[in-house]
RNA sequence: AGAGUCGCCUGGAUCACCGCGUUAUGUUUACAUACCGAGGAAAGUCCGGACUCCGCAGAGCAAAGUGGUGGGUAACGCCCACCCGGGGAAACCCGCGGGAACAGUGCCACAGAAAAUAGACCGCUCAUUAGCAAUAAUGGGUAAGGGUGAAACGGUGGUGUAAGAGACCACCAGCAUUUAUGGCGACAUAGAUGGCUAGGCAAACCCCACUUGGAGCAAGACCAGAUUGAUAGCGCUUGAGAACUGCUCGUUCGAGCUAUCGGGUAGGUUGCUUGAUUCUGCGAGCAAUUGCAGAACUAGAUGGAUGGUGAUCCAAUCGAAAGAUGGACAGGAUCCGGCUUAUAGGGCGACUCUUCUU
């Protein structure tokens, strides 16, 4: 699970990660990455589960599931770096396809610095 | 033993490691330790309350809701018991169950002759005319028979008649009035009198009785912060506008209000969990429920905690086995009492009928 400090919450910073943070998709993930926010506080992750995921026992399993799944994955990523995940369908296990799109936002975000 | 009816409970378990949220303690501002951490429906948001705020809520009209009787409850549209009607062989089940002459209006599809102050399609029958006759035509009488329908204006038997008919009679059903008995009451049982007979729908308008102030935890309180413009209209005690309130009257507040355009905020603390609470025992009551005594504390998040991995057991499915698959419906958001809907599997109790044995 994630500590405190590592949770997005505000509704402000949510907007603008996913407006102008760098995004890469899978068929059933999105990921919004934003760097350099100003605020050194560690990497922090909000999550979006839409309704069309499920029910409300679906999408808070799904929700849980990612957050366990991201927290080893913290360190390769910047003290002043917003993320943003987004969950677009029902899927039994989501491990290769965020490893995956954490790579290639990386090779991304190393083009673009 | 079989078939069935009703009610209730349960809703996978244990361990290890790594994590998350509240609270407490310790160092001290980030960690450590300890405790606790979703449901029977947390759901739908359909009723009823608690709680909070509003200029303490007046009268009339309108509107909405409820509708057998008695009881329970903080309250209810809920629950219990009983009555009535319907179903079943029974246990038991179902019922939005006031009023249909003593107020009035309306509707009753299709079929059928006719759907409500009756009605003559077929049939039955009488008279007259025509005809040798069968029969036909015309004018009457007739609701016993036929067929239609969810429903056809009492039923059975007789007297009677041209044929028939509550026209008359007996019994039965039902209605109205009334008496007695039982019951708190809805009502039941028994009798008397009357006239021979009265369709359904009030989940159609309507009538009767009772109930209802409005908004809701994004209620409300505190802290911090931002915008604090432009144009037009109305008004400043000769009263704009606002509240009760949907309308009228009435009462009260009252110096700003309304429309369009533009701009801004929705951050934190609190409310926030000890309550019509839960469990046990002894009483009251057929029961719903309730009195007294003792014990217990059982989520409180706010982009929203209860998760991940592994092992063993349990139930289920597949399989000869080894083994494999894999866990119903479903996630708190101020809190209670109900209702409704979803729900794999497992368990317990009471009762009814049939068969067998004693």
């Amino acid at each position: 699970m994630l500590p405190a400090a590592n949770r997005l919450r505000n509704g402000k910073d949510f907007a603008r990660t996913t407006r102008n943070g760098a995004r890469v998709t899978s068929p059933s993930l999105v990921l919004y990455v934003l760097t350099r926010t100003g605020n050194s506080t560690g990497p922090q992750v909000g999550l979006i589960v839409n309704k069309s995921v499920g029910g409300s026992v679906v999408r808070h399993r799904v929700a849980r599931q990612l957050r366990h799944l991201i927290a080893p994955q913290l360190h390769k990523f910047d003290q002043e770096t917003q993320i943003v995940i987004r969950t677009l369908r029902m899927k039994d296990s989501y491990t290769a396809e965020l490893e995956d799109l954490i790579e290639r936002v990386q090779k991304k975000l190393l083009v673009v610095s």
